[in-house]
DNA sequence: GCCAACGTTGGC
DNA sequence: GCCAACGTTGGC
């Protein structure tokens, strides 16, 4: 079980989207970076919900319901990965970016350290901070 | 809308 | 294999 966090820009595919849909293809990452992390989640990991440009803030958590197989939009010869995705709560609080750089366990996130790269890491206690500060309870931790 | 940061590409 | 140029991302 780990902890990551995707990024979305709200024009593109909110978060809002992903609850109606219930799932989707996290496709479209172009980094070799981000694809090598889409390749380590495993089914169950959950992702932390990040609106960037607009919002610039967490609203909410997906869990990993697919693990990474080939992106259906990459060119041919390209070899770039997708996951599926499905909502798994909101957060009663959205934790914005300003917030995360000054909480003490927050600022050292990826997000903030790496800020270009579209899928980060992060860590067991940067999670539990994010809930805190997002006024959400951590979800009982029960078999995949 | 601007600009800084950074990953990627291509020339040498 | 190095490094400069370029393109893209994302915060402000």
């Amino acid at each position: 079980m780990a902890y990551w966090l995707i990024k979305s820009e709200p024009s593109v595919y909110p978060w809002t989207q992903l609850q109606k849909e219930q799932q989707t293809v996290w496709s479209g990452v172009r980094n070799f970076e981000a694809r090598n992390n889409l390749r380590a989640m495993k089914v169950g990991d959950s992702c932390l919900f990040y609106h960037s440009n607009e919002g610039k803030e967490i609203v909410g958590v997906a869990k990993v319901v697919r693990a990474a197989y080939p992106d259906p939009t990459g060119e041919e010869g390209e070899d770039w990965s997708v996951v599926d995705v499905a909502p798994a709560y909101p957060l009663v609080k959205p934790v914005g970016l300003a917030t995360l750089k000054a909480g003490k366990t927050t600022a050292g996130m990826q997000l903030v350290t790496r800020s270009r790269l579209s899928v980060t890491r992060v860590t067991a206690p940067e999670w539990k901070a994010i809930h805190k500060l997002g006024a959400t309870e951590l979800p009982t931790a029960k078999k995949a």
